[in-house]
DNA sequence: GAGTTTTACTGAAAGTCATTCGGTAAAGTT
DNA sequence: AACTTTACCGAATGACTTTCAGTAAAACTC
């Protein structure tokens, strides 16, 4: 109970510890947090401001997981943009159980400047309009987001939708997969879309 | 304290008045809510299970507000879809401090049955692949859900943004705007790039 | 290396929240 | 008119976030 001979928290050991907590449980609290970490709840306070603070560590941390060498800008902006898509979802993927958690307070801070950086130095140099080019970001990144929820979104079952009154949602429905892979298709679609969308709109 | 001579609450005005509260707190609390119905917390007991169908019903007081006229499968589908996508978003917007409540629990409720069948009755008779309608209206969702996220995000600063170390970034935040304009353009060109991936997906 | 300051924790306590339950009197039913 | 059901209240429980006054080790100072 006085001071330990070495420190038992940082602020990356708490965000990681609260991303996996999160992950697993699907909640977060500070008790729970304590716990994992081996201390008293109090203790916490000491290295962040309160509760908001640390789900900013956890996006902090997701951050940090996500290799920066997923996506190379040199290749076509086709596939860099496509690449670098998928390792943003892949991240959210991969704690699925905090993904409510960390979307429900808003994005925005200042680690990604370097992400946003990179791609929009890759949309300008495809011959995007300066304009044109934090739209683009911000419309990627809204669908990212929103297929990162989709990603624990209960998924419709055709078992549920009655035949009578909703027959061509009922054809939509049947041979479709039930698990992540429905939303891992969703994603493909949706993101190939967006992406033959965008190089429409290079000037020719 | 005994029975009231006629109802004060019934779940319509539960959501309702869920769904003001959190619009304007960001926050929605039992005390509030039952404040705000001139009732004791005890009482909402009687009507709903919990907290969790509270946002549920705020999500369909939410459905119910948006007209289902918006938008006219009859039109050519890639206006229709349009319209579609934008009277949701636009439902959300009338209550963007709701949004990140309603986001973190994840859709797919029975009484959005009605919706998706007029979307897939579209689609299909557009001409789209029964196997990929439902993925087509996923991805549209989740680019309507992380819009509506994106809405109370709080914008990257071009002051923020150090010119030396993100010159691209800073090019491409110059004249932008940081209001509700700037989450409008992103999907705006984020939605019509969507269309017009579609479109190319549809046998010629 | 003794004294001072800083640091990293504990424990108790305050205040809020969601939820449950027994009580109450009016409304509805027979 | 007697009975049951309904729609509320008040009090109580347990979990949560956060604050704050200790406490003793670590780190710095001279």
């Amino acid at each position: 109970m006085p001071r330990p001979r070495t420190p038992l928290l940082d602020r990356r050991r708490i965000g990681a510890a609260a991303l996996r907590l999160a992950d697993d449980q699907g909640t977060l609290t500070i008790p729970a947090l304590a716990r994992e970490l081996g201390v008293a709840p109090s203790a916490l306070y000491h290295h962040v401001s309160g509760r908001d603070e640390i789900i900013s560590l956890m996006r902090e941390e997701l951050a940090l997981e996500t290799s920066p060498d997923a996506w190379d800008p040199a290749q076509p902006w086709e596939q860099a943009l496509e690449d670098w898509a998928r390792s943003y979802r892949t991240a959210f993927a991969g704690h699925a159980g905090a993904v409510p958690l960390l979307a429900a307070a808003p994005l925005g801070e200042p680690f990604l400047y370097a992400m946003y950086e990179k791609v929009a130095e890759l949309l300008l140099t495809a011959g995007f309009a300066a304009h044109q080019v934090m739209p683009l970001i911000n419309a990627m990144e809204s669908f990212i987001l929103g297929s990162a929820l989709d990603l624990v979104a209960p998924p419709v079952l055709v078992a549920d939708v009655p035949r009578e009154t909703a027959p061509h949602l009922a054809t939509a429905l049947d041979d479709l997969p039930h698990d992540h892979r429905r939303a891992d298709l969703a994603f493909d679609i949706g993101l190939r879309a967006l992406i033959t969308g965008f190089r429409a709109l290079l000037p020719t």
